[in-house]
DNA sequence: CTTCTTCCATAGCGTTCGATATGGAACGCA
DNA sequence: TGCGTTCCATATCGAACGCTATGGAAGAAG
């Protein structure tokens, strides 16, 4: 995640300064990624929906793999605050159920592309795109693995029988979302994938 | 599915005959496809997998898009058969599970690709792959009728509550079996994926 | 062996890919 | 106004893309 770096806006202090807004034409590039992927979506895909031309986009940017990583970045917010809010959920079962309802409202907007950018940009790809999909796949670990720890701990608390399987139910959220972003993109709408959502943890233990 | 469609083997009486297993050529091509998905794989890819010159392959097989589809095929095998299996089971908990079991099993095999090769090959993609897209989405929409007639049924049969949601759950399915196949892309075990298969039915109604 | 069909191998078609070299215009600063 | 810096626009770069034209070799039929 933190290799070679590319100094987004080392904030200039001479020379001409830029003609277009960086953050629009990344929330563009976002979106653009969103609909079509990492590897399918070309330069010159990006540079029409950001308006902006290809030198603009490698000065500002780095080049194609930095754009995309910068505008996962910008998709999925702060990391650190969706794992906040799991720890601050009044229990596992509270956290899991916010994911899943926050999952299928959030794939089946009307003014943004269906299903997960994180999901369905980098599902496949070449070789030469394994690093991406190892910072997406970390991230996805990294969720898995916090609220593991969040229903661990509601187990130590006594709010959940001893015998949870924490990896199991977690992993359930996270296939259920994934799978969720499948569904999106195959057209369901939103009433189905909340219905989803609530039988998901129909079973939930406790 | 049926559009301009390529014979694959006429059966020809006369001339040189082909000096490659047509079969054999077709598996590897599914494995490519599997591995790296539909766009992101290159004839050159599909020639050195295949180990067939490039107008052989396209001689036998039409071109990308068609021997993907043809790839597809035979990966998913014959859908009637996945169908009679749903409409066989003793209930449609049994179908459902057996559905999961299945997938899990299947995304984690040893000598195979991690995954499901419809749920990643063409997760994403330009335009100009679409029908794909769409060939794909409509066999997932197709399954998911299948279970969901299946629990219709077992609901007029009295198996199930008459406040089942059929759609609900046959898309919960649905949607695990898609998630599964990417935690396996992440690199989970078969043991999680089953975990995780087992406890997505637990609130299973009736 | 001749003939006819079909396949294989080489080479290359035109296009698009990601990424840049170059030159002039725009701007901050003095 | 003049200087130094930075950005924009044009025109590509070499490589890879999907796909195919062409010519000779291989095999089946007579």
């Amino acid at each position: 995640m933190d290799q070679p770096e590319h100094r987004p806006p080392p904030s200039r202090k001479t020379g001409r300064p830029l003609s277009f807004d960086r953050d629009a034409a990344l929330e563009q590039a976002m979106l653009t990624f969103w609909r079509h992927g990492y590897e399918t979506t070309s330069i010159v895909d990006l540079t029409t929906a950001m308006g902006v031309t290809a030198p603009s986009l490698y000065t500002a940017f780095g080049d194609k793999k930095r754009l995309f990583l910068e505008a996962a970045r910008r998709y999925a917010g702060d990391p650190e605050a969706m794992a906040q809010a799991i720890d601050a959920a009044p229990t596992a079962h509270d956290a899991a159920r916010a994911m899943l309802t926050a999952a299928a409202t959030a794939y089946t907007g009307e003014t943004t592309p269906k299903g997960c950018l994180l999901a369905s940009a980098a599902a496949s790809g070449s070789a030469a795109s394994a690093d991406v999909q190892g910072v997406i796949a970390d991230f996805r670990r990294s969720i898995d693995g916090r609220l593991r720890a969040r229903i661990d701990r509601d187990i130590e608390a006594g709010l959940l029988p001893p015998d949870t399987n924490p990896a199991a139910w977690a992993g359930l959220v996270m296939a259920v979302t994934q799978g969720m972003s499948v569904l999106a993109r195959d057209g369901a709408p939103r009433a189905s994938l909340l219905a989803i959502a609530d039988v998901a943890l129909q079973g939930w233990p406790g």
